[in-house]
DNA sequence: ATTATACTTGTGTATATACACTTAATTTCC
DNA sequence: GGAAATTAAGTGTATATACACAAGTATAAT
């Protein structure tokens, strides 16, 4: 505890979870530039991806598969409705929705999925190997700490 | 520490991006939920400990030393203002503010900083020594992709 | 001194995030 | 069959994030 002035050295900080944070923002906005072309974001690609995988799902399971909130996801969803990349219909039952993936939408994960594979490769080259490695391990583990 | 679940590995996207998206996630609400008794989140106690760390700065270089946008950091400062943890006046220059922390402020700080340990050691203890070094080292990386 | 340039902040807009609370529908249990 | 418990979705509220644009102030250039 000798100089407190040095718990806050210039990069990174001493806390873990500020360290994640700047991360994250850094490279979300380095795949959003990337992505610029397709018009939309990675976390918007990354929706339209699940709705992908799993299709014609509901709020919640898909919610459940990204790992993030319902509610989120909800609100998440208002812009690719509106831009015709996603739509949405009642379920079988009648609690659920039924969320589709459109024609646009589809081409739209093709012109990302492009784009993105050159953000993949820019970080993986960035990185190399074993650091890449490393990394995908390091938050795998820190991700279980979420709530189920 | 109570509120880790050893329940990994969930299995991790192959978007870097969004992995560091989801741990980062995962992370803040670990914190967040430890940081819960002294009534503000992690992000918060990070504004007020750079304020704190430099002492009646302005918007900007605030900005500049938290590595945010200055428009977020503008309309994060509110809910502190708010409750009386920060206050702003003209600054000498004037076009600019300065920041200042107020006594409950610095209670606050005192406090969080107490959680904000419990919860830094948690994480570090699950992580343990190598992994937190390769951990930090990796993230500080990333966060050079950033636009200076 | 006036103009041009650079700097500092604020606002409108929009997305991302999640908690608390509510409403509606289904399932379970007796 | 009907009450109780569970499940799905929506809304209000609030914070976090950043881009584009605007307006005011200071400094540099002429």
């Amino acid at each position: 505890m000798k100089h407190i002035k040095n718990i806050y050295p210039k990069r990174p900080s001493p806390c873990n979870c500020l360290n994640l944070r700047r991360a994250s923002r850094a490279v979300s906005q380095f795949y959003d530039k990337v992505l610029e072309p397709c018009g939309i974001s990675i976390a918007q690609l990354a929706l339209l991806r699940h709705v992908e995988l799993a299709e014609k799902t509901t709020i919640s399971k898909l919610a459940k598969l990204m790992r993030i909130d319902r509610t989120t996801l909800n609100r998440n969803m208002k812009p690719l409705v509106e831009t015709g990349l996603i739509s949405i219909c009642a379920g079988k039952d009648s609690r659920t929705k039924q969320i589709n993936l459109t024609p646009a939408g589809r081409r739209t994960i093709a012109k990302g999925w492009e784009l993105w594979g050159e953000a993949q490769t820019a970080i993986s080259g960035y990185l190399g190997d074993d650091e890449l490695t490393q990394l995908t391990q390091l938050l795998a583990k820190l991700e279980a700490l979420a709530p189920d």
